[in-house]
DNA sequence: CTGAAAGCGCTTACAG
DNA sequence: CTGAAAGCGCTTACAG
């Protein structure tokens, strides 16, 4: 049933036609001293008219370079959060990638021992010069096995050390702060008077959800306001958590926090429905800020404050670095530029505070709110579905 | 500066441990004929010791498949639009590839001549053994590539004929019927009293876009509508061409359409933003129904009536008609589920006609409706940033 | 049932 | 500057 297909030319087919050697032909072919100016000329003459393309089977039998890298993405049917990130993201490595003719060897799989299977599956299979690893988390087992296996890797996000702290001698990585990230937000909602801050967060084992929560934390501290008012609830990324979530610090007994920050653009619009279905205002009574910008954060009404980066130039970056290191450069370490939030239509001043008093703890009644809590929006119709 | 990786253990490796030749431990790994039950045990249990996994570049050097599949998406930096659609896309074609432990080589490129350049590419390097294909379009030259290349492909959507409508031996193809789906999106509408139904479409070169738009004017012909009160307006898939577009049918001087059908979740969501800055009530003066159900769809108020169907199943299906393919099986042409009308929060029946006389034509005024077509939104936000 | 040999398409020392 | 040879890790006829 198989088709014969178009025959593809070798090196013994040019060899032929130029009337040389084959290993003639390999050192004109790939720019190496050892023929003259006019052979590899004819040779190269030869080798187009022909369409010839390196095998890269055979050059990677040989030792050389597979010319792909390898990216595995750990996704849990359930954790669709960071799809607009992401696809950012690989549009900006293909662009590192695309101009050295190197292939992107892409795998989803459930969950991160699978993850690392992959890895040693490509690893002793040849299959990838490096890989790009996305996702940091707390006491990751990657960057062990990819140093173990001597496969080079680039990290997007901080590496996580391992234990006492050692750096893994084989792996960049590229990296954007999330504490100072957060700390900006927290600063500019204290600016804006807000004094009670919730965030709900992403997967609580993520190095980078970990960061946020503590720079929250830390920059609260910083500027005086209690510990009490502010608080981090992970989620797993799911419209339902969000809404949950959202939901959990509105309708506390306490005083209601005025801001909320999400971890994803898909966290944040679920809020943005609860707010509504709640009856309460946005940006009136209530401030969202959103992690990422996507064209989620800007269909909504109103529009979300997010913070903004350029995700597939992290994406080029982290890749850039891969190369390097696999043409045999030392590992680094890079910071990328620092999300910054930018205003849409979401965030605003903090109401006046009718919920506490001006100094000690909140009272233990419910907050009233300008609307009552349980009206519904305009619509009559219920809060975003899960 | 590289680092000595761990050894890899190779066949000859096992052959010396096992004290066979290492033909026979080809033949014993492999599962096939020629050596004793014992010696295959034996060897087997030292393959799994020494943790051995063939190399894909000896075995792609035999001319055996370098089990690899590659997909390439040719994506304009503008035309974001199909982003959920094509990661559940790959998440499924991954389903299908993962039991086989074949790769996915992923290629992101500006444009069509791009994406024909890296299959001939691919194709000369040897670098995979069949390629997925998606977005059919108008004059396709793609069919004609890879049948002369004699590289294997599925396609995802409609073959399309080449001249004379000749089918092309090599191509097996997934495809859902988009005339159905808009056919019975137009009976939906028409069974709630819609008669005038805008369509703001995809990049009008896309199979599928044509055939949207052709089943459009069919069934409204087929039901006794206006031609004149059915319109389609491609777009490039952008939030802003999605807007444009949006306001342009609203703010007709003829009878405005009191259903609009939307290519993509995001075209949607802008049309829906568009809405509310115009005063618009949704559904209630306004029916809007999107092409996909996503994330996006389910986030807005009111939720977005959608055409709902098993995307990941859809990539699982073109995928597995690509390896049947691979393995020497005929090339099959298999139609997948036609997606379905999900009613959710932006349909419903079509308002009092005032806009136009019982009979003949509309009259050439601007139509009244409900609410000034210049009143803003509540919260006197403008339309949706683009 | 098993071993020795040739070959896939390339690269790389090593002689001339 | 150029050719003949060996080898990368596997598979596949072909003899024994």
């Amino acid at each position: 049933m198989r088709r014969t297909p178009s025959r593809r030319s070798t090196l013994k087919d040019i060899a032929e036609e130029a009337r040389v050697s084959e290993s003639a032909v390999s050192l004109a072919l790939n720019g190496r001293p050892g023929v003259s100016p006019a052979t590899r000329q004819r040779v190269r003459a030869v080798a187009d008219r022909l369409g010839w393309q390196p095998s890269a089977a055979a050059r990677a039998l040989n030792g050389d370079s597979t010319a792909t890298v390898g990216l595995v993405l750990a996704r849990p049917a359930h954790a669709l959060g960071a799809e607009f990130f992401f696809l950012q993201l690989v549009s900006g490595i293909q662009e590192a990638l695309a101009g050295r003719s190197i292939g992107l060897l892409f795998l989803v799989v459930p969950d991160l021992d699978a993850e690392c299977a992959a890895y040693r599956r490509w690893w002793a299979e040849r299959r990838v010069d490096g890989v790009l690893v996305v996702d940091p988390r707390d006491g990751d087992p990657r960057p062990s096995l990819l140093d173990e296996l001597g496969l080079p890797a680039a990290f997007v996000g901080s590496v996580p050390r391992g234990e006492g702290g050692s750096a893994h001698p084989g792996i960049s990585s590229v990296w954007a702060s999330d504490t100072r990230a957060m700390a900006g937000i927290v600063q500019h909602l204290h600016g804006l008077g807000h004094r009670r801050i919730a965030h709900i967060a992403g997967l609580p084992h993520l190095a980078h959800t970990q960061q946020r929560m503590r720079s929250l934390r830390d920059e609260a501290e910083r500027l005086g306001l209690d510990p009490a008012d502010v608080r981090s609830i992970p989620t797993d990324y799911s419209r339902q958590q969000g809404v949950d979530a959202t939901r959990q610090v509105l309708d506390t007994h306490g005083a209601r926090p005025t801001a909320i920050v999400y971890d994803t653009d898909v966290l944040a619009v679920a809020g943005l429905g609860v707010a509504a279905s709640l009856g309460i205002e946005v940006p009136g009574a209530l401030t969202l800020v959103a992690w990422d910008e996507s064209v989620l954060t800007g269909s909504t009404h109103p529009p979300l404050s997010a913070l903004v980066r350029d995700t597939p130039a992290f994406g080029r970056h982290a890749a850039e670095e891969l190369l390097a290191l696999i043409d045999g450069g030392p590992a680094r370490t890079v910071e990328d530029e620092t999300p910054r939030l930018v205003p849409r239509g979401s965030s605003g001043p903090a109401p006046a505070d009718r919920g506490r008093a001006p100094t000690g703890r909140a009272p233990t009644r419910r907050a009233p709110t300008g609307r009552a809590p349980t009206r519904r929006a305009p619509t009559g119709r219920g809060p975003t579905p899960g």
